[in-house]
DNA sequence: CTGAAAGCGCTAACAG
DNA sequence: CTGTTAGCGCTTTCAG
């Protein structure tokens, strides 16, 4: 492999003149520029990036930190993440930390393996991330956040979600309404149910404690409790919120499974937006989050943060509008009277 | 950050001896040992990977390609690869490269950012990729293949999977038989169509050129064609072969527009068996690949070639399982009376 | 069993 | 504008 020494021995130039015009260094004579663009092409040299990042201290690599790579929520996040990578000339290594996997990250940082770290997953209490913080890592958190902590994060109105959906439900006319919640240690989850029950709360209304159940964010959890509420003979909820689209994904499944009608016997909503949540399949009402904005800002703190590690803190939160489809109906007037 | 002769000091040895522990040396005494494990601990002791790495040259880091993350399979994939990276204590940079971004990861080998690739999207005729292996790269190519390529390779058996399928429909009586075919440069959907056209051929069928249409590996592709087809008024193919799940889910949905029952109407088979294929919304008939087993497969090649880059290539095919869910008559026979 | 010394390929003062 | 020099933190001979 031809280093820059020998091309620099080619060009007839010192090797520093080499390193200077690989990095566009504004100080070299156009003509030396040209006689060492020439020997790079033909000795067909390519920078050596971890000798480089040795130096600088830069790798030029940020890691992404998801849960469960197969909910359709993180690939479209990753998609977008990558294009404006791309673009920066930056790279992705990412982990699909099933449980507390963000150590593998954390050490990756003080490894100086990525210059720092995205969270799309982060629970209330991971001692990995409070250390990590400790150690002015350079992270940032976006989608899942944690309350109080001091670190850059990003999410969307999550609470607000909650409340838009407990008011579209009440409006239409449910009372029997269910809720698929999950872990409580993300935030995503805890803050849109807690959004929900207390907007219906505030209406005086008090969830069935058998329509609240409580799980991860997969599909088989909505499709086992829409079948257990719809199990022989049970009545089930005429509404059910999940706390995001996979999860309702399932619901809907698992009502297709019982023969339960949706919208007629049962509304479904979701929370993301994902595609395939618009996909006939599915048709499903759900809260659409600026997922482009929110990447383009965490990575926006992210770099700013590897270049100043004691910058203050931003917490950002986006505003998600409720998209209605065909798993309510659409036209809430005409529910309201007849369940009235 | 404390380096390893911060730890050599505070533990009263040479930085070479802590540098043999940290490589678990045999020939350390076991209270050298002891101490310096000490001294690490209580410095707080990161090892820096980067000047590992410099040395060593390696990162012990593995590109994977793939050209859309948001099409299920290749989260899928990416999970398996992912737990048995993390348990080889590895790491991942990924690329979801939109058309020929294969270069990136090419040059990222040159630099020395990644140790080799695993590229899952490969078309036949890339230029990146000739040039890369003939410079010896460590490239591994999994899911599509290129003929004729000096290339470790690892794939399943696509041109069966179309006579499997091909077989299937004849054998239930169909005659008016549609096929969505990919991308012709991609050799999943080019050994998958060959085998289904020959298989047809050979049972003196041609397909009607209607019914054959060409797009790319996703959900609108489906969508469109099969709407296109059951357009007002006109009479469509009563089975149709996508020659992925993801085209087949639109076909699904497509299908769903237009009123046309699956399987009473148009019968739907697709590749690949991603997880939402066995969900009640599709309930897919499709073929199913050990995609764990091309996974490691895959990897260990790549970690062999690592090591010697002038291995001889090896091919992989393995064996793959038609999988026959709702989307086609559960039982066949059934089919081939009415249709008679 | 342990240490001294060399150097991976690059960038960044510093000197001219 | 260009070159000399000094490391970045580690692994790896080579001596002892």
């Amino acid at each position: 492999m031809v280093d820059s020494r020998d091309v620099a021995r080619f060009a007839g130039v010192s090797q520093t003149t080499v390193s200077r015009v690989l990095s566009n260094s504004p100080k070299v004579k156009p003509e030396t520029r040209d006689r060492v663009m020439r020997a790079l092409a033909e000795t067909g040299y390519s920078r050596n990036a971890v000798a480089r990042a040795m130096r600088t201290r830069r790798t030029g690599t940020i890691g992404v930190v998801v849960t469960r790579i197969t909910n359709p929520f993180y690939p479209e996040f990753i998609q977008v993440l990558s294009q404006h990578l791309d673009r920066l000339e930056l790279r992705m290594t990412l982990w699909d930390a099933e449980g507390p996997g963000e150590s593998n990250a954390v050490e990756a940082i003080r490894q100086g393996i990525v210059d720092g770290v995205i969270f799309t997953t982060a629970l209330q209490d991971s001692a990995a991330l409070r250390e990590a913080l400790q150690r002015r890592a350079p992270v940032v958190l976006v989608n899942r956040t944690v309350q109080g902590l001091q670190c850059d994060q990003v999410t969307s109105e999550n609470h607000r979600a909650g409340h838009m959906i407990a008011d579209y439900l009440l409006r239409a006319g449910h009372r029997r309404i269910g809720l698929l919640a999950g872990p409580p240690e993300a935030s995503t989850a805890s803050e849109r149910e807690a959004g929900f029950r207390g907007r219906l709360a505030e209406s005086g209304l008090l969830l069935h404690p058998e329509f609240i159940r409580v799980g991860d964010f997969t599909h088989e959890h909505g499709h086992e409790s829409v079948r257990a509420w719809f199990g022989t003979g049970s009545r089930g909820p005429t509404a059910v919120f999940c706390v995001n689209d996979l999860i309702a994904l399932g619901a809907l499944d698992g009502a297709r499974a019982r023969g339960v009608r949706v919208p007629e016997d049962l509304w479904v909503v979701g929370h993301d937006d994902i595609q395939m949540s618009s996909w006939e399949a599915f048709d499903l009402t759900t809260v659409r989050q600026p997922i482009g904005d929110m990447v383009e800002t965490a990575l926006r703190m992210l770099l700013a943060r590897i270049e100043r590690p004691d910058k203050v803190p931003e917490f950002c939160r986006f505003p998600s509008e409720l998209v209605v489809r065909g798993s309510t109906a659409h036209h809430p007037a005409q529910r309201a009277l007849s369940a009235s």
